[in-house]
DNA sequence: TCTGGGGTCCTCTGTCGA
DNA sequence: TCTGTCGACAGAGGACCC
């Protein structure tokens, strides 16, 4: 979807199309979650705290996150995809690989489903058609808003060479920053180096893995569901907090969300953990394993707070979460299936 | 006014038992 | 009985994604 976020914010409220927009939360620490297009002439893009975007592009009109009506939306728009396509494999809310494998008109299905979403929703998106997930990918990116794009793996090659190798997804600015300091500039390049080098600097997997996604080989499949490893909530403070008891406190409140979330949907895990970030940005993890999957708040507060304990912040604190982890269906989830196998 | 929230996956290290 | 090796697993940190 072609920022999805503002996109649908300006359904809303219509007489900010043309102006800049920038989705993002409000306290002091908010960063940009979507900026609209002409937002992002300004330099504004989505991660970069608010109060920046504000000084960038000071005339932009700031809208606070709805994300229960944003997850509504992409409801409707996944479930118009998958009226048209069967193995559909959503990542986030406003993207979807599709496998159009055996499809008679791929082409011609992908203008539909956009002609559908566009006339029921009212929102544009791209497409990016090839031969594998990281080909149709960078392809859909290429020309946004409301790009078209069909490549093979050779065309793809070709048309990114010169391009920074932070395109390709799995190439972050760390991994970015460690090319350039070689020499590594563009995906060409890089696609040109030699594997043995590769994995020297950066290790047998990730060396090999970079000298494939340079050259836009890809074999990972489309997989409709993607089960869940962990579940977390965690805050970031207006202010550092030092308070031992508040700390606490807010701690207590964070398992309450979390095992409410875990309990209403039926799953527990082995593995409790803390996160903490310090005043100078500094992260830390704390975590423990139980015999046996626990959900409850009784269970995992006393587990969580003893790691905050345990921890004792040096420094004042500027974020707090809590997870569980190693999730699986608990028991009454289990008994429902069960229920539903035998009923069926 | 620096740097959210909710995730996944990988790497490294230490421990423990076979 | 002692020592070395290996795999499994847990914990911590970090890179990356939307």
């Amino acid at each position: 979807m072609d920022a999805f976020y503002v996109a649908v914010e300006l359904r809303r409220a219509p007489e900010l199309r043309g102006r800049p927009v920038i989705v993002a939360g409000n306290g002091p620490r908010a960063v940009v979650t979507t900026a609209s297009y002409e937002a992002r002439r300004f330099g504004v893009g989505s991660a970069m705290p608010a109060a920046r975007a504000r000084r960038l592009c000071p005339q932009g009109v700031f809208v606070s996150p709805d994300f229960a009506h944003y997850r509504e939306v992409s409801g409707r728009v996944m479930g118009i995809v998958r009226g048209h396509v069967e193995r559909v494999e959503a990542v986030g809310f406003d993207e979807a690989y599709l496998d159009l494998t055996g499809l008679p008109a791929p082409h011609a299905t992908m203008r539909m489903v956009c002609a559908e979403i566009e006339r029921q929703e009212g929102l544009s998106c791209s497409v990016g058609i090839g031969p594998s997930k990281l080909v149709a990918k960078v392809a859909s990116d290429a020309e946004k808003p409301r790009g078209f794009v069909v490549l093979t793996r050779e065309q793809a090659c070709a048309r990114f060479a010169s391009a920074p190798p932070a395109l390709v997804p799995g190439i972050g600015p760390k991994t970015a920053a460690r090319l350039v300091a070689i020499g590594i500039e563009s995906l060409g390049q890089l696609a040109a180096a030699p594997p043995a080098e590769l994995a020297a600097r950066f290790g047998p997997r990730l060396g090999a893995e970079l000298h494939r996604r340079a050259r836009f080989e890809d074999d990972t499949p489309v997989c409709q569901e993607r089960r869940v490893v962990s579940e977390s909530r965690e805050t970031t403070f207006d202010r550092d907090i030092a308070d031992p008891r508040e700390l606490e406190r807010i701690l207590a409140q964070l398992v309450e969300r979390l095992c409410g979330a875990l309990e209403q949907s039926g799953r527990s895990g082995r593995t409790v953990g803390i996160k903490i970030r310090l005043d100078d940005f500094s992260t830390h993890t704390r975590a423990h394993s139980l015999p046996q999957p626990v959900a409850a708040a009784e269970r995992v507060g006393p587990v969580a707070l003893e790691l905050l304990r345990r921890f004792g912040p040096r420094r004042p604190v500027r974020l707090l979460g809590v997870r569980v982890a190693g999730l699986e269906r608990g028991v009454e989830a289990q008994l429902t299936l069960l229920g539903r196998q035998r009923d069926q």
